[in-house]
DNA sequence: ATGAAAGCGCTAACAG
DNA sequence: CTGTTAGCGCTTTCAT
């Protein structure tokens, strides 16, 4: 490795003929530098290619101008075909390329990770941490929150960290009591639901959803839990027409999982929606193209990435008008499946 | 922003008594420590959860243990329904989360980005920098290589840069060569192609591989050129019909691209395989529950991602015996579709 | 085996 | 408006 010797500011100030000072000063485009001073500055930054270095700076300023998203799960779930991820991502990219920004993706599946995680966080390596995803009670948001370093979460964490952290989720019931209502509207009776894993917010709380719609509709239904995966959605739906073959619709707590049921349906031999009818959660671009397409509950995960970027730019811009919750809206998008 | 005071090596050499020096070896694990001290200042860094500054730490070994990954794409692009992207990320995830190394992944889709990632890795914030889904001539790359920052490419440089840099890519050819003799063993004759960027190797050497296999067998064809994209594979098979509507096979230089394909000719009523046959380039997982599947060329790009990763811990840990280009093989994968 | 001391490259008071 | 001067927190000779 031929580590060639990166010019300093040392050198480019005495190419410049002038102090380190105003180097610095030229360089972080302090307005108040002589204008034939400064030409002569870029001049000599120009010719050595002088390019600061961050580590240094990151030392004094305290800063590195880099923001962390943790996902708590392994890179081979992350960059799946589940377009979960991808979204969270583009959507916190967005923003952040706009504050110019560098985001640090960092996957956190194993233990092993999760700590490197932390220690990468901890050292200062990034001014603020982001999480997205999360399972169960996960104290690392809380305890970096604790030692003073910025956090936000998409999704609602599932036991308030003593810190309070801002968060932004989305309206999982109001979207759950639509879809439920809808499938009762037409006329179906027996709806089972395939619910998330039981470890996150998001699949307890349309598991709940669907509970309480039913519920007061008086009726009952049968449940079979998965996790948001589209092998989990076959499996359960196989359990589900096991548990009830005379189910005439079922509630899935994701689009991949929706894409599995659709699949196992089809394998036993029912028509969508002429036998079953499905509804997803999601609204994924390829559930307009499943066979049927998929009606599926909306939910702006581009949005919710956006949304939690604001929040976190707010946090180390020290601007105090940070909202702490933030839910936004779902909606249903019916399609052939229902 | 409460930036709770992070207690320093001094706080911990103070606590346990002993020197700044001897509290960093004691971290950084050298074994010429008395055990005794050793563990008093193992218990000090305990009770002051004392976690090394990283700015610092780097300032002086001139290393960061991260290594970026660039992508020249949009967020929106690398975080779409594409898989391509997705699946390098996996293998190189996978490769560096062994070596305990952390990744950090760059879009660079437009000019402001793709100058602020070069800031970034001129900056010193990384120890290497991995390319994946190259354009054009990107002097970038042979930039960063010259200046001494360790280089490797996923898919051949379209113009081999003065400094040589280490690349992995597949067997583009061969692939090809192997779908349209599959094609013409079937009877096929009249077998068109819908091309990838013109800008991009992968689309270079594929169109280059029908051009002459068609040729061997004494044939032409109608081409069209897509960008990678489902749309764009729609618009060209479109395009394609239009000027030979008797065609009766089409080899798509992506799954993607031949996924917008497949619904192309089910719009303009053709039946596939039985009037039009078509294969795509990928075998993404997908790809098995189109309609119809799809026959594809399957390249392995988790292990591209994997390979190149290597490649880059070969060079940061100054292995000599680094290869300067790896070829993976690729393998026609037959489905309805062909 | 341990400590003292010298920086790594930069920014930010503080003078002038 | 510019230069001087202190460090930021850590590693690493060099002595001891």
């Amino acid at each position: 490795m031929v580590t060639r010797e990166r010019p300093t500011l040392e050198a480019v100030a005495r190419r410049a003929g002038v102090s380190r000072a105003t180097v610095s000063r030229v360089v972080n485009g302090s307005t108040t530098v002589a204008v034939a001073i400064r030409d002569a500055v870029n001049a000599a930054v120009e010719e050595l290619g002088y390019v600061p270095n961050q580590a240094a700076r990151s030392l004094v300023t305290q800063r590195t101008e880099s923001i962390a998203l943790i996902l708590p799960e392994t890179a081979s779930r992350v960059f799946s075909d589940d377009l979960f991820f991808p979204a969270v991502i583009r959507g916190v990219s967005l923003e952040l390329e706009a504050a110019d920004k560098q985001l640090v993706l960092m996957m956190a599946g194993s233990v092993a990770s999760h700590d490197r995680v932390e220690r990468y966080a901890m050292a200062g390596h990034v001014d603020g941490v982001m999480f997205a995803s999360m399972h169960g009670a996960d104290p690392l948001p809380g305890s970096l929150a604790r030692i003073g370093i910025p956090v936000v979460c998409s999704g609602r964490p599932m036991s308030p960290p003593p810190t309070p952290i801002p968060y932004v989720d989305v309206d999982h019931l109001g979207g759950v009591s639509r879809a439920v209502e809808f499938l009762l509207a037409k006329g179906r009776r027996r709806i089972a639901t395939i619910a998330g894993p039981q470890d996150m917010v998001a699949g307890v709380d349309r598991l709940k959803g669907y509970r309480t719609a039913l519920r007061d509709a008086g009726l009952t239904g049968h449940e079979a839990v998965g996790d948001f995966t589209r092998e989990s959605g076959v499996r359960a739906m196989h359990q589900l027409l096991a548990e009830d073959p005379a189910l005439d619709a079922v509630f899935v707590a994701s689009d991949m999982m929706a894409h599995g049921a659709l699949q196992a349906l089809r394998d036993a031999g029912r028509r969508v929606p002429d036998d079953v009818s499905v509804i997803g959660f999601d609204d994924f671009e390829i559930s307009r193209y499943s066979d049927p397409p998929l009606t599926t509950v909306r939910q702006p995960i581009v949005d919710m990435g956006r949304t939690m970027a604001r929040q976190m730019l707010g946090l180390v811009t020290d601007k105090l008008d940070v909202p702490q919750a933030v839910v936004l809206p779902t909606e249903l998008v019916v399609r052939e499946s229902a």
